[in-house]
DNA sequence: CGAATTTGACCGGCGC
DNA sequence: GCGCCGGTCAAATTCG
């Protein structure tokens, strides 16, 4: 103190020049306005110190390293110290080599972080895939047990048995499973519910099946011991089960998959054909729907609504029915895998009840064992949906996606989902996996702090402040359109490619063809249209 | 002129 | 039974 005063003039004095080569310099000099250091008194070491402190503070709000904090101290030194020109400017070099190193490690830890929420991930996927077979392993031997022979002795029907068995004793989940993913990539079965739907068109359900379609399925079948269509249809066409057609088919068209997704185009480009073919009001929606069908293949049952979210017009929001019979371009894989898997899903692995949201299955509850979040499916639909959002709002999830669509909050459920856009990424994650997972209906958890357990693709081991770094990652990422909509696009074709059943959705799903469109005869032009339109992109156009 | 879109009509499901 | 509503058809229209 008692070299303050000298101190004090010494500084003054310098304090001037200081002061202009501040402003002319750089920000310090604001941070001494700011600091507002009036008199020169003893604000002086003060004055030093506090801009650094204050830059400290404001720049590194989120992150704490001790390194740092030293670095501070040290700078805080050399701010005290008089004459100190160079020393503030070195403090400033200090100051922000100390950030960057803070900011470097916190790239590493979040690398890390990133890098070990990836290894899980695809830990977890092989996981996935091991219980699946052990799953369809044991459904092989309780069919035996049963004495249940299928002619294809495929796992398809394994499964499906297995849901009749399990499945509250009704055969409706086995027809969900033989039937619902027949029609979910057969298009006999679409095209019979069309013809249902349709004034009697006349159409058989299930005839025309071309050679190389039946040797596709058997192909993926073996290969793949999918819950393939090609089973399911055989088995329907030699014993014509006409009502468990229609009631497949029926259930078929329910599942959908909605993708919500900010655009101002009137459309999302998903690398697939569309033509449209209808268009109306919905009601409680202000924004017309508009209805297409895929015409990258002559009578492929895909199809898909598209409309503006009355809430917001900026959303986009298509749903997606069916599954493509025709190879896709690499540009629609993900998304088509991506709304074929979800349907199968819903179909089999949730239906069972008719909300499709309690009944988890094993699997998902392998991926998801304190799964927390929300289910996103509807309980009162009619048509069980999962929602995939790409939208960057901050809280998507919490939008009400559509009239049949609401969330359930779980119990540790999402606080967290309404403030923190990082939710969308997990939520990408998540959709992606339990998509997979023959949907729980249970989202990833969003709570990262909160509960004992993690999300799936967040390692047990991470600690909670790798899950913060993680949070601040993915809000980081999130914050992106693109890579959003990459990044689910990217592990929806890495979950499709690897997983069993998915390859039938995509480009190697070859379904059996009735005759295309609007059979009564030689109709309008409509007929003629298949395929022809062509609307694709090889992206997926968030924004 | 062929293809794609528009749009009014039709159909079936569902609730009252 | 009736009306509402979602979904689809198909003739008319527009577009390239």
């Amino acid at each position: 103190m008692e070299q303050f005063p000298v101190n004090l003039l010494a500084s003054d004095e310098k304090r001037k020049v200081i002061n202009e080569m501040d402003f002319f310099a750089d920000k310090k000099d604001d941070d001494e306005s700011k600091t507002g250091t009036a008199d020169d008194d003893d604000a002086n070491g003060k004055d030093l110190n506090a801009p650094t402190e204050l830059d400290f503070n404001v720049n590194t709000g989120l992150h704490l390293l001790t390194a740092n904090t030293s670095s501070d101290q040290s700078i805080v030194d050399d701010g005290i110290s008089p004459n100190s020109e160079d020393k503030r400017s070195k403090t400033e070099m200090v100051v922000l080599r100390a950030e960057i190193e803070r900011m470097n490690s916190e790239n590493r830890h979040l690398k890390d972080t990133l890098n070990q929420v990836t290894n899980n991930y695809h830990t977890l996927q092989m996981h996935l895939m091991t219980l699946m077979q052990q799953q369809e392993r044991d459904h092989q031997r309780a069919n035996d047990d049963n004495g249940i022979t299928e002619e294809h002795g495929g796992k398809v029907l394994d499964d499906t048995n297995k849901q009749h068995q399990n499945g509250n004793g009704f055969v409706v989940p086995r027809q969900f499973m033989d039937l619902g993913l027949a029609a979910e990539t057969d298009e006999a079965s679409l095209s019979s519910s069309e013809g249902r739907s349709c004034r009697d068109r006349s159409r058989s359900p299930v005839n025309n099946i071309d050679g190389l379609s039946k040797e596709t399925v058997r192909e993926e079948i073996l290969d793949k011991g999918s819950q393939g269509w090609g089973p399911n249809k055989v088995p329907r066409l030699n014993h014509s089960p006409k009502n468990v057609d229609q009631t497949a088919e029926a259930t078929m068209r329910k599942a959908r998959v909605s993708v919500r997704a900010r655009s101002e185009a009137p459309m999302i480009t998903d690398g697939c054909q569309w033509r449209k073919y209808g268009q109306k009001m919905a009601k409680g929606n202000p924004c017309p729907r508009a209805y297409y069908r895929c015409t990258m293949a002559a009578g492929c049952p895909v199809r898909k609504q598209v409309q503006r979210c009355a809430e917001d017009r900026t959303i986009l929001i298509t749903t997606y029915e069916g599954n493509h019979n025709h190879p896709l371009p690499p540009a629609a894989m993900a998304m088509a895998s991506t709304t074929s898997s979800a349907a199968r899903m819903l179909l089999s692995g949730s239906m069972p009840s008719a909300d499709g949201i309690i009944n988890s299955n094993f699997l998902a509850r392998s991926l998801f064992p304190c799964s927390s979040s929300m289910a996103t499916i509807s309980a009162s639909a009619p048509f069980p949906t999962v929602t995939l959002d790409l939208t960057q709002t901050p809280n998507p999830l919490q939008f009400p996606r559509s009239q049949n669509q609401f969330q359930i909050p779980f119990p540790n459920a999402g606080h967290n989902f309404s403030s923190n856009p990082a939710a969308l990424l997990p939520q990408i994650f998540g959709q992606a996996l339990y998509n997979q997972s023959k949907f729980s209906g249970l989202q990833m958890s969003q709570d990262m702090e909160g509960g004992h357990q993690t999300a799936p693709s967040l390692p047990a081991s991470m600690h909670h402040g790798q899950q913060n770094q993680l949070a601040e990652t993915m809000n980081a990422l999130a914050a992106d359109p693109n890579f959003t909509a990459a990044l689910a696009a990217a592990i929806t074709s890495l979950i499709g490619n690897s997983h069993p059943n998915n390859a039938n959705n995509t480009a190697t799903n070859v379904a059996a063809t009735t005759t295309s469109n609007n059979n009564g005869s030689v109709t309008t032009s409509n007929n003629n249209s298949n395929g022809n339109n062509k609307v694709s992109s090889s992206s997926f156009p968030v924004n």
